[in-house]
DNA sequence: GTGAAAGCGCTAACAT
DNA sequence: ATGTTAGCGCTTTCAC
């Protein structure tokens, strides 16, 4: 270990060691412009014997455009979140984004404050969870004149970019689904639909599925508080409870849907043929258990992905359906 | 909506339309110093009649410190990271501080790339994973003058400040809790050692523990890739195969085990009267299966907030031990 | 209580 | 190929 800190090494401090101009040393370190090679090896040297780390608030605010980009998510306990910013983070990082977030906790006034907080930073892209907003977060967002993606849900009217899928054709078809396998008497077990937006649209569609279809829902539980194992083992307990003929199952997501199968596995309900249980996501873990869980896989990963690339190359407005797959499972 | 985009509103454009002058907009927006109310009221007309964005980077190139966290994480599929950033976003955000992040898949070479980009945004402190960094990394940290935590592991010497709890105990006390359940033949399933050193900590220590019981491990089977459920089952099926006479599994965390379980489930092997299972992390669906996985519970979201409270707070290097809790459970 | 002016550490013309 | 010089949009003395 040599030189103390907090002296932070500055550009005119390499450009002085190095014998040569601040514009060099930035053309050098961003390998643009011209420069020799004897030149660039100076500066290199220079930079190496100092220990100089740009600085980039500093570069940023000289320039334009600032590689970074601002994920505001609802949150980071459903799984579904990581995801996207794993598929996200790598495709950012290989072309030196860097990746700023902030959760909202599902509140779309926190989801306003907290976009505002990103805006500060001037990034490239904004990128946020579906389509509900508030008007001020709309308007900010398209007053800034940074890119906007809309992840995981395409229901509703893009402010700039979308990238993710239809919950609500997700939910028809988990309807759809169930009644192909001739279930009519259906139920459903669901977590906080006003804060879930995306899980209430999946739950509306697929109501609505089965009424045209002369099966109308027959129970509900929704439980109030975050989608959990916990809570769907809880809510297909009350639900049967209540409703003991019931067929079938459809639940929230597959967190919810594992506990809903657990709680058949300690009570003896012979799945599917007394009970059949539904989820959403397609998580590994419904792969793996002794029956693999009837879902439908959602491209979050992918979402991710798609979003970074698209705003990485700096692509118009678009709309880009992922899809997603529905599964079969055995345990519908 | 009104104004066009791109014309991004700067503070002398507020101060003009407000009729003051730059500084004053900037006290009354940092409400730091001393105007009057009248002031203030005209300040704020004129930020809401132009929609002003206050920008960031010019205001922290100005100023010293930056509200911003780093975070280096070397996965955002292994639920321990997702929950150590949400433990400390909370914090952060309720600070007005903001997180940058980025993942270095297990990669020191990339922790150290990534570490450096991160320092190019001068951020109040960087937060990484345990103790096994690059020269490189560890110098240039610590040339840089700010804060540094170390999270979840407390098995070496730590930079500034680190928070988390010891992975060689978590290894030691689940190899004596099997010892003490009397099990003896016992057996190991985990996923990548080598990238994953926390698991490789919590292995060798729980090896050492049943080796000086005079009851050393029977067998082990390592997967190549990250932990998962899929893995930890195809692991446990390998692992029977070649060893038929284990009485006790250890799997490297929860995701492992649960596969080791749905196994048994499925090939109808008696938990824990004909093979003990054993995890580590206390994730919430250990709870909700039928027998209750034996683990070890992780604070995970504790670490992130202990941490983002310790920077907030601007406090002095130390190690924060926040141990870690045995779950007895019903598989072992 | 308020304004003027000097930077913060870079980048981007524009010279040379 | 390289140096000089204006900013980028703020914060922060320091006068008034």
């Amino acid at each position: 270990m040599e030189l103390k800190q907090q002296a932070t090494v500055t550009l005119a401090e390499v450009a002085e060691a190095a014998g040569v101009g601040e514009s060099t040393v930035s053309r050098v370190l961003r390998n643009h412009g011209s420069f020799s090679g004897k030149t660039r090896e100076r500066v290199m040297a220079a930079v190496e014997r100092l220990g100089y780390v740009p600085n980039r608030i500093a570069g940023t605010l000289a320039s334009t455009g600032s590689r970074l980009v601002a994920f505001v998510i609802p949150s980071l306990s459903n799984i579904v979140f990581p995801d996207v910013l794993r598929g996200a983070s790598a495709v950012l990082e290989e072309n030196r984004y860097q990746s700023v977030f902030s959760v909202t906790d599902y509140d779309p006034g926190r989801e306003e404050a907290l976009a505002a907080a990103m805006l500060a930073w001037r990034p490239a892209a904004v990128m946020l969870a579906g389509y509900e907003h508030t008007d001020g977060t709309a308007k900010m967002l398209r007053a800034s004149g940074c890119r906007v993606v809309e992840l995981l849900d395409l229901d509703g009217d893009a402010l700039d970019i979308a990238v993710g899928f239809s919950n609500r054709a997700a939910g028809r078809e988990s309807a759809a689904f169930l009644l192909k396998r001739a279930y009519r008497r259906i139920g459903y077990v669901g977590h906080d639909l006003q804060r879930d937006t995306r899980a209430g649209k999946r739950f509306s569609s697929f109501c609505e599925t089965l009424e045209a279809a002369g099966a109308p829902l027959i129970a509900r539980e929704i439980l109030a508080g975050p989608s959990s194992v916990e809570n769907g083992r809880l809510g297909l307990e009350r639900l049967l409870a209540r409703a003991t003929d019931l067929d079938a199952v459809y639940f929230s997501n597959d967190d919810m849907a594992l506990g809903g199968y657990f709680h058949c596995l300690a009570q003896g309900i012979a799945i599917p043929s007394q009970l059949a249980i539904f989820g959403y996501n397609g998580l590994d873990i419904g792969r793996a258990i002794p029956q693999p869980l009837s879902t439908i896989r959602t491209p979050r990963v992918a979402t991710g992905e798609i979003a970074a690339q698209l705003i990485v190359a700096n692509a118009p407005p678009q709309v880009v359906d992922l899809g997603f797959e529905l599964i079969e499972g055995a345990t519908a």
